[in-house]
DNA sequence: GGGGCCCGTGAAAGCGGTTTCTCGATTATG
DNA sequence: CATAATCGAGAAACCGCTTTCACGGGCCCC
């Protein structure tokens, strides 16, 4: 005992109790402990009580690691995004949180700081902590996302829809969402709109440019420009000179969050939204209704993707076979920063 | 071998190898193995050659768990907070796992779902899983926070300013922080205020109903009007009228989602922010600025808490004395949603 | 040339649980 | 009354890794 001295790391040696301290208090051995604290004994009842009595006593509460190593899982996920603070993504994680707590699980994050080239190391570590690990808008490429698809099961994606990946995976239809958006600005009478576009290894980004040829193509008599912008509000905020020079009469711009940043942008310059420029953004995050204009946007279901999510997971480390992937589809919300074109 | 079936859960049979294959791959013990990967080896480099080979050949990488239990730390911390959803914590919560990953560390989240009573038990499951934990916000009573505070050691609190706890603590003064919002808006030349009050047992609430306190105490001339409203975007929305029916011709929001929600509400009636009625928020969330108007608020450095918490929190997990408590001043941020009342 | 010292490596004892097996003591059965 | 079946509980192996301790071999020095 005195000899393994400084090492009172955690919970090992800073007065813990172990199941063999209860055990001998209680005069019965630890698998008889063991087998009481899990609900397993079936013996005589007085032994039972003995052991939960010593158990009270000592404050004992089975060490989680052990108890992990011995049964071979953690009852915790990881968690991988690229960027926890964006709010599109807390929203996910927090219902995966939640939901996932019901049935006993945890959560552990891990923000790769939007490195495509980190992500995979970052993911292997993390999973190799948890019984799983849910992939949030990975920005690894599809190779390496094919590769980590397998070798980190069980896995969940979300957000990069790829026939090639073996794992559950939920998306979002931005292609089509952001088709609606052109569509609505367009059926408003618009004929100039300018996308601002997202981060430039951002798939999704590049799912929203498909979207926006497709509309192009089957609407020839409108003009389209883009704009490189980025992801967040202050990306927004600096565009509005360059989305006011385009003259354009509507905005797309990339996310919710890009757009508040116009809006405030164009206010700062006095350009009225709607009546001088419409804006629509993308997500539906909670702010959307609240900000002035009510901002138009494309609603993603981010709290559902959470649920979904663990759903999944569920099935996977139950070894059940999980429900279908799903590509949700973005639910076109009209507000009030969106209007008919002056004449 | 194939004795034990079946128990294929996670890491543990499901292909991941074992430092004893490695070992014998290499015709070397599991100890030098370990050394080895631990870059304590220190005998002929052939030998750790041959281990890197053989490590490599078969995809190993250590059991963090094993290697957890063995060593006595996990290199993870727990973030308890009261409800994930609310931006002022995830600003928190991003910030620390971003800080603590710097240093190898992980978080692992956990939401007590605002549950006072549930709190204790949640922090001491998350606890064990841990190395140390956050107590971000918590609403359980204070009697639990100083038996918590000691028995889940290495522990930092962060709002929740108490002598009695001997845990390192980060906290905001609201309780002045509201009061110079206050004195802002009566300097403005305001004499009929309303304060959004926030949830029934909220520490930081009763705060700055204190602050609000101090500050009638010393204008006697003024008129503070309180409603029950809450602490959600939702909230405020639907106090919109009965903040229009006090007279006020301020309201102080007991944050910014409240105060969003609030003029939000307004909006919708009719009333114009600030010229019929000034707003003011709490914690300057990113959105403070961007909405329209732009929030006056009083500003929080969520980011600077989650850095300060791991700085804290290092120096307990590394035995060190970590540095002094501090209580942060919120920054009054005038923007827009303020302003003279009309004559 | 023999004894003492390093040096490099392995054996084994943990870390704190869970679980299979085994075994002695009852109880049921012929 | 002998023996099989049952039951309660413990011994020990195991999960995978770290680390102390011991040991054998080569080298140095007297």
């Amino acid at each position: 005992m005195a000899v393994r001295e400084g090492r009172t790391t955690v919970a090992s040696r800073s007065g813990a109790a172990t199941i063999a301290e209860v055990a001998q208090r209680a005069g019965v051995s630890p698998a008889t402990v063991s087998r009481v604290m899990n609900g397993r004994f079936v013996g005589e009842p007085q032994v039972a009580e003995r052991v939960r009595q010593a158990a009270a006593e000592l404050d004992y509460s089975p060490n989680h690691l052990a108890r992990s190593l011995a049964l071979g899982e953690t009852k915790a996920i990881a968690f991988l995004v690229p960027d926890l603070s964006n709010p599109a993504f807390q929203a996910v994680l927090s219902s995966l949180s939640k939901t996932a707590a019901k049935d006993g699980y945890r959560v552990l994050v891990v923000d790769s700081g939007e490195s495509p080239t980190e992500e995979p190391l970052l993911a292997a570590e993390a999973r190799r902590r948890c019984d799983a690990i849910v992939l949030c808008a990975p920005r690894m490429s599809e190779d390496d996302l094919v590769v980590a698809a397998d070798a980190l099961r069980p896995v969940v994606v979300i957000n990069r829809q790829t026939s090639r990946v073996s794992a559950p995976t939920l998306s979002i239809d931005y292609r089509s969402g952001v088709e609606s958006l052109a569509r609505h600005l367009y059926d408003l009478g618009h004929r100039h709109l300018v996308f601002l576009e997202g981060p430039e290894g951002s798939v999704s980004n590049r799912a929203r440019l498909l979207g926006l040829e497709d509309f192009e193509r089957s609407t020839p008599d409108v003009r389209l420009d883009r704009l490189p912008v980025g992801a967040g509000s202050e990306d927004g905020l600096l565009a509005a000179g360059d989305v006011i020079a385009t003259g354009a009469t509507a905005a797309l711009a990339f996310n919710d969050l890009v757009a508040v940043g116009l809006i405030g942008g164009l206010v700062e310059r006095g350009v009225r939204v709607p009546e001088d420029l419409s804006v629509t953004g993308f997500d539906d995050i909670p702010f959307a209704r609240y900000i002035s204009p009510p901002l138009t946007t494309a609603s993603v279901p981010h709290e559902e993707l959470g649920v979904q999510a663990w759903s999944r997971m569920r099935s996977l480390v139950r070894h059940e076979t999980p429900e279908h992937n799903v590509l949700f589809q973005p639910r076109l919300e009209l507000r009030k920063s969106t209007a008919a074109p002056r004449a």
